[in-house]
DNA sequence: GTGGTCTAGACCACG
DNA sequence: GTGGTCTAGACCACC
């Protein structure tokens, strides 16, 4: 399972890990009854407090996105597919509707809106680097 | 001047005020050199602490966009446009960005990244709804 | 009388006329017994608030550099040249000291002080524009 | 971290901390991310309120001397080196000009100026007493 | 009247 | 444990 987590972005670090593993998820790159890494193991690849991860595991778990088998480790539930995909929607919903909002409160039109969508579509399809393959 | 702040945002309220202040001059609707309401005064108007009124105007003229004059109080400077207008933008391409790279990571193509901008756009701007008018 | 003030400046305004009253009748350009201008004249010349005047002038004739005639108005006491050229010569010699001991706390030695002081004498005497010449 | 305070002193308490933990830095007494007390800590040490400390910690951050890792504390970051030799020298040099332009304006000549910059460097230098060494 | 500083103390989020 | 936010209220300097 391949994630980063960035200490210094504001947002706190179990979000920055729980939406990665809603992200990795919804993308299929996790799939259901996958184990995931042991709290200990993802605390030390991240290099962060150990509690930071087991929050993140907690809220996975209360969301059911995760289910832990006694002795054996923390597990992708079947439903997570299915709730991550909508967590994703939501979430592309609300940013989008974030930055429509702002730039009307600018006053632009909606076409000037559009083009500048478009431009920031391409500025990042042409700074894409791939990410690393599956680890983990 | 025209302001809400909602207490139970997660948002701080000091920064809520920060943002309608500058939204309010990169709308044109504060111009250069015209006074703010004192920071008693909005307190009052707002229903919260002068301290957190103060906070917001600190970080305002610590960002050059506002000034004060001694015993006068408050006023948008003359930088305050083009800082504000910077700002707007700044914060539009970033959540533009943040909502297309949410979409391409889960797997979305440019084109369906479109349909969802102009599906929420649509909805946006049907449901939108007038500001109240100039007060104060 | 020739007053500048920066009401922008973070010395209070009325600070700033007491220092360059001082400071004029220190250099020889006030003389015992001349007036200086009425406090409204002057909190118009310098677009101030009069009351803003009306401390310095409290402030000045409590430090007997002024005193005033009743129905004629604010004159430099007898007294004045020797106040305030020992205000200056206290200034001046504060100034230094402050320079001095801000220059050992980062490190440099007595020369390196001394290099910097004539660099920024020389600075200071090639930028030297003349004031203008008495007005009021 | 080795600070003092003067809370009857006109400067602010919290700028009093500020320009101290400046100092250090310039000085070379702080390195780069080394860490300086908690907000509370300071507090007690110095017998002020938390607040005073959390504003001062606030400005320095905004200025890029500190950095704060959450959970953890607030560390020097790796600009602040060169932002306080910035800072110090800037100070320096404004501190000396004043001083020259206001022995200017009291008419003394460049020689004199010099002689009294020599004066007082003498005091200053004698009556040095050695800072207490490194605590905490 | 204006803003600036400071205290005291509460509550919360994060690690 | 860390810092962040907010409230309430005091006192002061300046205009």
């Amino acid at each position: 399972m391949y994630i980063r987590v960035n200490p210094t972005d504001s947002l706190p670090i179990y979000i920055q890990i729980i939406n990665q593993v809603k992200g990795l998820v919804a993308a299929g790159k996790l799939l259901a009854d996958e184990p995931i890494p042991s709290v200990r193991q993802l605390a030390v690849d991240l290099a962060v407090n150990p509690n930071t991860v087991a929050r993140a595991y907690l809220e996975l778990e209360h969301e059911g996105i995760t289910y832990k088998r006694r002795g054996q480790g923390t597990f992708i539930s079947t439903a997570a597919v299915v709730l991550c995909k909508d967590h994703t929607i939501t979430t592309l919903n609300d940013l989008l509707e974030e930055a429509i909002r702002e730039g009307m409160r600018f006053g632009l039109t909606e076409d000037q809106l559009r083009r500048a969508f478009d431009e920031v579509c391409n500025r990042v399809t042409a700074t894409m680097d791939g990410e690393p393959s599956q680890s983990t």
